[in-house]
DNA sequence: TCACATTTCTGAACATGTTCAAAAAACTTC
DNA sequence: GAAGTTTTTTGAACATGTTCAGAAATGTGA
């Protein structure tokens, strides 16, 4: 589904050090959070040195850069049947979102950090920065997916714009989640539920043709979003 | 307007301290950013220890915090004749969020960070967190005035939400801001623009009696992330 | 003013992210 | 298979956020 990752290693024997670093990294990170996991915890663990690790991912941030990666494959994974199976825009979104949330759940003690630097755009973390382009991209390509495989009739500039905005609008669903503390995550639960029932109206409502003139303004607000980000890519 | 500032000192040498080694580390923070202001150089600075430093201040995160607060005070002192001159929704929010712009300007090189733990449930950064929320009710006060002040009908469960997700969009626009390299930061003040106009025109549209179901739907979606907030409080 | 308590202040020590020069291992070429 | 090159790996060193025991200064009550 994406050709975006070129090997970062020369060697077999260099593949699969990195691997073993990225998995016992990942080990601890679901089992301790961010902040105590220290770098020379993993690399002892791993059975490598401080520096080889370092050789592998630049910085510790670099090693949550891979863990994006990782979950979006499984998502990806495990959105695919949902895409065979659901056909209406409502149902693909809703089915979607529950599994980006399973998926991400063995890791909600150090979630908080993967959104940390979100907001600063000098960080590689940045999910709208450049380091994270290819993520980016790829997790975007999965709400196009969704969209153009749906049955439901939209506008066409709506359309263009849609996969998107539902991009982020999962992202901001992620946000809800890191700090939802109800058990079984329930709240999040309900809250995609209704949220994306709300959404199905708005975007009906959207469609209306009387709404065209707030639905242009609304999607040029959009597109600003997005240019700002290929700015600082 | 606001009684949330307990003194954290105990004699006068000590407040005139504190201020020192605030003043001096807002400063460094304007001018070389939050990485490359390190405790070390505002400690020297100001001319007094490291540990000194530390004792008035619990990390280099809470100095933020005090930032938060003194950004408001200034934003909170030239909105005031907003809402003396000002008297319909849409001018007033229009000239408060330019004056947080215009607040926030000397620190953007630095602001990044500002939000970077924004969406850290543990950091005490966290605007949404405990130890952000006297600030939070401040900033929250400063948009209840903003509404209840203005001319515009609006339905009541509308009204009584609105501050509220005021604040929200206002810290959306503040992280489109923290994005924005453009020079005179012109995208973001166009976004303002067309946003607030936006608003303005969503908020008609959801007075409209047709939309109260709409209407409903979205605010007990709003009063749950409100009550998130809550929960982690 | 003196003794005691509290607050302010210091400097050293520690933990951890990060860098780097150089050794060891793996690979390539002839 | 040997010489040379590239990659992998190491361990020590450094910078910075943070802690802490205790000294110095300040405040308090008799």
């Amino acid at each position: 589904m994406s050709e975006n990752q070129k090997k970062q290693t020369k060697t077999p024997k260099g593949e699969q050090t990195r691997t073993l670093i990225l998995n016992t990294a990942l080990d601890l990170l679901a089992e301790r959070g961010y902040e105590k996991t220290t770098m020379r915890a993993i690399a002892e663990k791993a059975g490598v040195s401080l520096g080889n690790a370092y050789h592998y991912f630049k910085s510790k941030e670099h090693l949550i850069q891979a863990f994006y990666h990782r979950t979006h494959e499984e998502h990806l994974v495990a959105s695919l049947p949902v895409f065979e199976r659901e056909k209406s825009l409502k149902a693909r979104l809703l089915e979607v979102l529950r599994l980006k949330i399973a998926t991400l759940e063995p890791y909600h003690e150090f979630a908080g950090v993967l959104f940390k630097t979100a907001a600063d755009p000098h960080s590689p973390l940045n999910p709208f920065g450049h380091d994270a382009a290819p993520v980016r991209r790829d997790s975007i390509e999965l709400f196009e997916t969704l969209v153009s495989g749906a049955q439901t009739r939209l506008p066409t500039d709506l359309k263009a714009e849609l996969p998107y905005l539902l991009w982020l609008y999962h992202m901001g669903i992620i946000l809800f989640w890191i700090h939802d503390s109800s058990p079984k995550r329930a709240r999040t639960y309900r809250v995609i539920d209704r949220t994306v029932d709300l959404i199905d109206r708005l975007i009906t409502l959207a469609s209306n043709p009387l709404m065209r003139p707030l639905r242009k303004r609304s999607l040029q607000f959009v597109a600003e979003i997005r240019d700002l980000e290929l700015a600082e890519g």
